[in-house]
Parts: C-alpha cells; structure tokens; sequence
DNA sequence: AATATTAATCGTAATATTGCAATAGATTAA
DNA sequence: TTAATCTATTGCAATATTACGATTAATATT
C-alpha cells in the first residue's frame, strides 16, 4: 500500500504527523536552522550551505513552504526565503502540547 | 534515489529528523498519546483503539521501541507498553531546542 | 498433549520519498 | 536582443514506507 489511512485519525493527530513528516528529513531540518541563523533572508546560498543540488535543495523548500514554515520573496534573480513567524509559533503550539504530555502521573509499569 | 544523505549533515540534524520522523505518521502519534492517556500499561487493545492491522501497529511499536521512547514487557500472552520516560524527555529537549529558536531578531525581510 | 490467545515476523503489493540531470522560466546585464 | 544568472519544474531511477494476509513463536488454558 504504502498510503497512510489519514481518514481513522484526528484532525490534531494528522496535523502533527505533517508537521513532524516535513522535519522528518536532515536536508529540511538544515534549511529551517539556517535560515534562523543568518539575520537576513537567504536565496540560492543554501545550495552552497547545504551539500545537495539545486533541484533537490528547491523541493525541500517547496515542501516548507507548501505547509507554511516559510516564506520567499522574489528578489531579482534570486529568490529570498525566511521563516513564516506566525506559522512558526502556531507550529510550536501544536507540537510542543503533543511533546509536553504528561508523564509524572503513572507509575513505571514496564 | 529514495536515499537520504545523512553523512553531510550534523548528528543533531539527523536526531532530529530521526524523532521527527518517527512522530511523521499519524498512527504512531495515535499510539503514543493513547499510552500517555491509560494509567496502566497498554497491550493489543491499541489494535481495537486504532482501526489498524495487528502487524501493522506492531511494525509501528517496533519502530517507536527501535528509537527508545517506549518500551514493551512480556505479560503472559501479551506484551505491555509503555512511554520510556528517560527518552522521551530527552528527546524532548532536542525538540524543543529546535523548535524554539529565537524568532525575535529579525526583522520580516518577506 | 491439544487448543486458544496474543504478538512478532515474513512476504508482498501499492505508494511515497529522495536525489539529480535536463530543461524551462524569469529577471538582469551587456 | 542576447547572454548570463538564478530558481522551478519535469522525468526518472533507486530506495523507503505503509498496510495486511499468512505464518510463526510463545505462553495460557483446558
């Protein structure tokens, strides 16, 4: 099959398992850090930054910016990307309540 | 290819998206939060409390198991999981590390 | 011992993901 | 206009993931 049966799950569950599948891959995970990292935005450099081809480097971005996580901006040739700040925070609202479960209640059982 | 370049990035990039990826199916969050929510330990009833396969949510604890943040015991017949509290908290913070970074510097450049 | 119960594994089909070469599109410079 | 530069898209090959039927393994019950 290799199809998730997204239609048996919560809207909350499926929407946590997009947010985690996107960060799901290094190349992704190197984007979002390094566009945190540079105070301005960054256009084509992340292809330098990151050891990956353009095209592969161009379809890690459309995936980030597909569910939100950020922004680009046509800037001449080149095209500036930065984080999408209030996706971002909704982002971390949703994960971090997912994350913060809590464990101190139950007794180690296993 | 289907094959990702872990060798190029940070062993904390991989982390991540190693967790991330674990998080990126909606059954396995459907899983962890069932066993954060019952008291006691939980066996195959997760087969009844999701509407999957009994191999396929054994493939899905194997995974979660393989990456340490539950941990299973044999019962008798049936075998009882549970949340590996040590290793979700630290995953935890590695998640949270990432999910958190300042946001507050820059200035909106898109 | 024979049977039932529960979970793990194997095998397989369908689909998704990753990565890149080649190409196309869009903008700037000459 | 032409050439140069940068990014997106297309097409494809290799690998990974998802799901489940069939089977196996292990323990319990009778």
């Amino acid at each position: 099959m290799g199809l998730t049966k997204t239609e048996i799950f919560t809207d909350k569950q499926n929407e946590i398992a997009l947010f985690s599948k996107v960060f799901g891959h290094p190349a992704r995970v190197a984007i979002l850090q390094h566009l945190f990292k540079i105070d301005s935005c960054v256009c084509g450099d992340l292809v330098n930054e990151i050891g990956l081809a353009q095209p592969t480097i161009s379809q890690h971005l459309k995936e980030l910016k597909h569910l939100g996580l950020i922004k680009g901006n046509v800037e001449g040739t080149s095209v500036c990307y930065c984080i999408h700040k209030e996706n971002w925070t909704a982002m971390k609202t949703v994960m971090t309540e997912f994350l913060n479960q809590d464990l101190t209640q139950k007794e180690d059982c296993c």
